[in-house]
DNA sequence: CCATGTGAACAAATTCACAGCA
DNA sequence: TGCTGTGAATTTGTTCACATGG
């Protein structure tokens, strides 16, 4: 079960986004199809998709959406708690540490580490910047469960293998740079260059 | 050569990523199993997405890293000028006007534009929020070729709507929701959202 | 020689089409 | 009847392996 493509994952949270709006509309029961048409996605795949973890369907009828969403929640972990840590508060993980997104739903920061001591004991909100000596400190306490990397890309690396020392369970990385992955923390890479980038080839063909 | 895979192209960023930090510490041949070892990517898969824009290698040789990185920067866009056009100057849209990668290369934000009264006349470092209505404007007057959506879901596809009219080139959406490509204007959703519960699915397996 | 460039083999993902069940 | 769930067909993407040419 845990070979699920990330491309099924990520449809799944699109799919749940459009069962939560449908919901919020009053409506109780949807076909692939209409889902499909409404949102412009695929009336196969998502039968494709939402058939690899179980029968979620009524043959001649469709979806209950209360249930189809509730079941969606649950196996993309949106019924627990999930601490973030932020490495490096500069802009982009000061940026980050007040983003709804990640102050929503079963997600919430808990804590904000970074290596220079001058932004070590700076307030955010209700947190204050812990020094990366109290990064194990801050996780154990926490209880948090995934680290996110706002550190340059230099310092990426040493600081996913710190996350996975201190026994966070997942990394999202926005430093521009691969990491190798290690102890099965899975690691994702969100890199805003590279799909702007994308958008300037298609720019320059255009041309 | 315009039906190129966006996996492609992503990677083609990545590549030209690794060159700049090849060239930064004066070497100036690789070849592609090197390439591939020292960042972890596919030595065949190099070969095959660059074959796609034409022979840059030498056989027996390698690559000469300045003359792929400038080949690849031309491919990327990076060789012209694009101005970015806000939309929405709310938590996020500020945070992605301050980005350094928003303002890096040939990128740069040229314009800030909020429907919100309260916020037009607002100075964000150099720039100015205008008010919706100035959108068309702002557009020809910068030549912005990009839009960046940081407007509110319910509010995304008419924006996007409004750039398309205003003659932007291409847009980038942050806003959590699907938009409906028109005019060929291409659109790329990031969402941090879903790259959250990707990780959170993984997290929820563990248990 | 040796690494590129590439067709052929393989693998993954998507779409099709329909059997089977409410 | 009508829509799900699913094998089969198709398309897309990746890896292999080698002929080619600097």
């Amino acid at each position: 079960m845990s070979d699920v493509s990330p491309l099924t994952l990520n449809r799944l949270s699109l799919y749940l986004r459009c069962l939560q709006d449908l919901a919020s509309q009053g409506v109780e029961r949807v076909s692939s199809k209409e889902l499909a048409e409404r949102y412009q996605l695929s009336a196969s795949q998502i039968r494709k998709d939402l058939a690899q973890f179980g029968e979620f369907g009524i043959r001649g009828v469709g979806y209950e959406i209360e249930h189809l969403r509730d079941r969606l929640r649950a196996l993309l972990g949106l019924d627990r708690r999930h601490g973030l840590v932020i490495l490096g508060v500069g802009s982009v993980g000061t940026a980050l540490a007040r983003f709804a997104g990640f102050n929503q739903d079963g997600y919430r920061v808990v804590g904000l580490v970074d290596s220079d001591p001058a932004k070590v004991g700076r307030r955010l909100g209700t947190l204050r910047v812990e020094p990366v000596a109290r990064l194990t400190a801050v996780v154990r306490e926490t209880g948090a469960t995934i680290g996110v990397l706002a550190v340059p890309a230099a310092a990426a690396q040493s600081s996913y293998d710190a996350l996975v020392a201190a026994g966070i369970g997942a990394v999202l990385n926005f430093a521009p740079t691969q990491i190798r992955e290690s102890r099965g923390v899975r690691i994702k890479t969100v890199d805003l260059r590279v799909d702007l980038e994308e958008l300037g080839f298609y720019l320059a063909q255009a041309t």
